[in-house]
DNA sequence: ATGCCGCCCGTGGGGCGA
């Protein structure tokens, strides 16, 4: 069973780019992130038609997320992190389907920093520690799938030096990060490819691609059951370098049947 | 580097991302 996350940066930008990404691939869940639609201009129908359910949860211009499945609807089962109830940013979406529970997770980027929107990432991230930790306890197979924006280890960035003053990869955010892998969270990537030198971003800006300046910032963390169960993780890097492609590329875990 | 590129909304150009 494949699970992969696409950050694909505005989903009516990207429909023909997700729907052949969804017919190469076939993966059975897609965790998407940046949709950057309200839920009543979501294309429900052109994803049904790929032959996949979905769930989404939009907001008008900027971020949202969604989970889709393939030959059936996520049963979803909340939308949004509890603790701070002046916080109308749709990045999480949580559901249960094909037997595994599923996050979609949009964690805020964090720039400029220091600054107001550093200190809301890591209060975001104190929240979402506090729901893995929930959802640890149902010890169920699940999957936090999701655009971070945390580069975990030097290795995974192609430039310390340029990215140094970002967001990304201050200590605070990935302290933040690592107490989440502490929490006994796999990060299947890291798991798979420890030296790092893997990427899963490169800007549109200052020709990123064609000389692979990019960085390790969309993860999945499996709990325990799902990572005994895990074959294979892998970034289809091919997308990146497509015709109107999302600056991200899809990420992905294959895991053994249940 | 208040830069680069690209999406959003919406019709000019600012907000936002990473």
């Amino acid at each position: 069973m494949r699970i992969a996350t696409f950050n694909i940066n505005g989903i009516k930008a990207r429909l023909p780019r997700l729907i052949e990404w969804l017919d190469e691939t076939r993966p059975d869940i897609a965790c998407l992130q940046e949709i950057k639609t309200s839920d009543e201009t979501f294309p429900v129908k052109d994803i049904e038609a790929a032959g996949y359910g979905v769930i989404w949860h939009g907001q008008k211009g900027f971020n949202g997320v969604a989970i889709l499945a393939r030959g059936e609807t996520p049963v979803e089962v909340r939308r949004g992190l509890e603790g701070e109830a002046e916080d109308e940013h749709s990045r999480y979406l949580e559901a249960d389907v094909k037997g595994v529970r599923v996050a979609s997770i949009y964690l805020p980027n964090g720039n400029p920093q220091p600054g107001p929107k550093f200190d809301y990432k890591l209060r975001w991230m104190k929240r979402l520690r506090a729901r893995a930790a929930q959802i640890w306890a149902e010890e169920v197979p699940a999957i936090l799938a999701g655009d971070y924006n945390v580069i975990p280890r030097d290795v995974d960035t192609f430039s310390v030096k340029a990215m140094q003053d970002d967001a990304l990869m201050q200590p605070e955010s990935r302290a933040a990060y690592r107490r989440l892998l502490g929490d006994g969270w796999t990060d299947a990537i890291l798991s798979r490819h420890p030296d790092g030198g893997v990427w899963t971003f490169w800007d549109y800006q200052a020709n990123c691609w064609p000389r692979d300046a990019g960085f390790r910032i969309d993860h999945l963390l499996l709990s325990p059951a799902a990572a005994d169960r895990l074959i294979d993780a892998q970034v289809d890097r091919d997308f990146r370098g497509r015709e109107k492609a999302s600056d991200h590329a899809p990420t992905w875990v294959e895991l053994r049947p249940a």
